[in-house]
RNA sequence: GUUCCGGUAGCUCAGAGGAUAGAGCAUCUGACUUCUAAUCAGAGGGUCGUGGGUUCGAUUCCCUCCCGGAACACCA
């Protein structure tokens, strides 16, 4: 918002405290509902600035804003000015120019990153659940934000391809398997490749009971544990030998699995909107960081132990000692995150990393980021780990033991399928031929909005019963303004007529027009708060306030049947703007709006 | 044990020094011969986990404690 009378005010207030304009920083308000008034100073925020009492700066703000040009009429409550502006005034600062609107939606130049996101990087042994989901919505979301925003911004996937979870599918799938494929089955690759992940886990899970029935000493380890002890836990780690030694049947059959797993992840990605710029595999990148470890040993920034093994110390960060290297010199999960993150850094030369990793591994990434400070690297502190909350069904947390993981691809054909079931109900007999494209986009609407209307941090509570809504606070509910908005467009257009250049926006009197107006005109402050934060849900609370005052004022005021024709041009005006602005939002967080609905 | 995250309406969540703490869902009332009711208007519903402190002012910042979750590997 990018009001004349802000401008103004900061001038006075310098003049009148002696205090340099730029420190000036007057964010406007919008009134309380129950207050007389349209917008408020809060002048609470100006005393520390003004080095002034706040009756005195409260006195000097009303003093200059009840005689400024643009107000009607001004009044303090407290620490609070609120103020009526003129009509023509606030229409003149805020949406009578909606393309200025958007262009401001945009960080300046000289604040142009490049910013490289990390995100997905799943297991390639079964399929995506909904914290995949969450995870991918997250991070195509802030990317798509950033993006908009105007940095330079990269997305790259890291498929965990390789250990001993790939050769627990491909052990059952030896065992079990008889040859069968997607293609056999028509199964899905993913899912083809989780069933035997399941049927490995099964068989495990037969042969621990059997281990601790048969050795009662043994009965309090745990399963990790006993893993090893297990005939088919010792074969899946073999498995695991001859892949690293290069066996070339184990290598083709691994080949062939992943190939599977990765059409069928495709399908989901593609289904979503998830695209990458690079995609990385594990298996040609596990074996990074190695000398790094080695050349920091040398330069005397990780420390040498009796037994051979290199050591990080990060005492100095609060954290503790870290092994980097092994004594028998084999690397371990953050050896190869070092390594991982040099090479992105090689590839993008990025000046800001982002990782979209879920909350459990905040320390895992504390320790990293300290690790690469050690190392000097300038931009070291410029590393963010995104760290996004679990997801909890109402029975608890999802677990694949006990089934309760909600599987993606399940869930979008779920949402799809009520989606259009919602839009039968309301259409009739007139069954549009694009339904289904209709549908996809509500059903896929609804399930983003959701996962982004959190905060990233908190913890989801997911109940299948109350969570898939397309009413309320919902992406449908805002999807719904704009196919409003379309209808009456069209309709206008029907009509032969087409917008006028001319638009006389002081016609529109009502608290509903100007209400709109106002919120309307925040979009920008909303949409770099969001990408400042890196939360998304910023700019998804907005959409809802913005949705919220068209569908108040479409109650209020009709557009096509306004009292004249000058005022019907000026809510169709107010209208269009709104549509483009939430079209704008929502294509930033990846959001399809299907034309009617 | 240490560290981190959370505890706000019946439920799910916003608010992060400022006005009489908000939204959606659920419950109850009202509004479709009207530009799309996936909508709108209204009602009820709160000791902001507890106890202290900081100040003009604390749900928000600091400390105590209680409850829930997570992390603290030579696992990934």
């Amino acid at each position: 918002m990018n009001l004349r009378i802000v401008g103004d005010l900061a001038s006075f207030l310098s003049a009148k405290f002696n205090v340099p304009k730029e420190k000036i920083n007057i964010q406007l308000e919008i009134c309380p509902a129950n207050m007389e008034g349209e917008l408020t100073v809060n002048c609470f925020k100006l005393v520390p600035i003004l080095k002034s009492r706040p009756d005195t700066v409260t006195d000097a703000v009303l003093e200059f804003i009840s005689s400024h040009d643009d107000v009607i009429s001004a009044g303090k409550i407290k620490a609070f000015v609120n103020f009526v502006l003129k009509v023509a005034s606030l229409y003149r600062d805020t949406i009578s120019k909606p393309r200025l609107i958007l262009e401001s939606a945009k960080f300046p130049e000289k604040d142009k990153r490049r910013v490289l996101i990390e995100y997905s990087a799943p297991n390639t042994n079964k399929p995506l659940h909904l914290g995949h989901l969450r995870n991918n919505t997250l991070g195509m979301s802030l990317a798509s934000l950033l993006k908009r925003a105007g940095h330079d911004v990269f997305a790259v996937n890291l498929i965990n391809d390789r250990g001993i979870h790939i050769c627990k599918s491909m052990l059952a799938y030896m065992r079990f398997g008889n040859g069968d494929t997607p293609e056999s089955t028509g199964k899905k690759g993913d899912h083809f490749v989780g069933d035997f992940y399941v049927k490995f886990d099964q068989a495990l899970r037969k042969e621990l009971a059997e281990l601790r029935e048969a050795r009662p000493d043994l009965k309090d380890k745990s399963d990790e544990d006993l893993f090893a002890l297990t005939a088919i836990g010792q074969e899946a780690q073999e498995i695991l030998r001859k892949w690293e030694n290069g066996d070339p049947e184990t290598i083709a059959l691994w080949k062939m699995m992943n190939e599977w797993v990765i059409n069928g992840f495709s399908l989901t990605y593609k289904r979503m909107g998830v695209t990458f710029d690079k995609v990385y595999f594990e298996s040609d990148t596990y074996k990074m960081g190695k000398d790094v470890a080695v050349s920091g040993e040398k330069a005397g920034l990780f420390k040498r132990r009796d037994d051979g093994a290199i050591i990080a110390d990060l005492k100095p960060f609060g954290l503790t000692e870290k092994v980097l290297l092994r004594s028998d010199n084999t690397s371990v999960y953050i050896t190869q995150d070092i390594g991982t993150t040099l090479m992105k850094d090689e590839d993008f030369h990025p000046d800001q990393q982002i990782w979209v990793v879920g909350d459990e591994q905040i320390h895992h990434f504390k320790t990293l980021f300290a690790i690469l400070k050690v190392l000097g690297y300038k931009w070291a502190d410029k590393l963010y780990h995104l760290a996004y909350g679990m997801i909890n069904l109402p029975s608890g947390k999802m677990k694949s033991r006990e089934g309760t993981v909600v599987d993606a691809d399940n869930l979008f054909d779920d949402m799809h399928e009520l989606a259009k079931n919602a839009a039968i109900e309301r259409l009739g007999e007139n069954i549009p031929e694009d339904i289904d494209r209709r549908s996809e986009m509500i059903a896929m609407g609804a399930l983003k909005f959701m996962l982004l209307k959190f905060n990233p941090k908190t913890t989801i509570m997911f109940d299948p019963q109350a969570s898939i809504k397309f009413e309320g606070d919902t992406g449908p509910y805002v999807q719904y303004v704009c196919a409003r908005i379309n209808s009456i467009l069209r309709k206008y257009s029907t009509e032969g007529k087409t917008l006028s250049p001319e638009v006389n926006w002081g016609l529109m009197e009502t608290k509903y027009e100007k209400q709109l107006a106002i919120v309307a005109s925040l979009y920008p402050e909303a949409l770099l708060s969001a990408a400042e934060k890196l939360d998304c849900s910023v700019l998804v609370n907005y959409l809802l306030d913005l949705a919220k005052a068209y569908n108040s004022f479409y109650r209020e005021c009709s557009v096509l049947n306004a009292e004249t024709e000058d005022l019907k041009m000026a809510r169709i005006a107010l209208s269009s703007a709104v549509r483009d602005i939430i079209a704008d939002g929502l294509k930033t967080l990846t959001i399809d709006i299907p034309e009617a609905m």
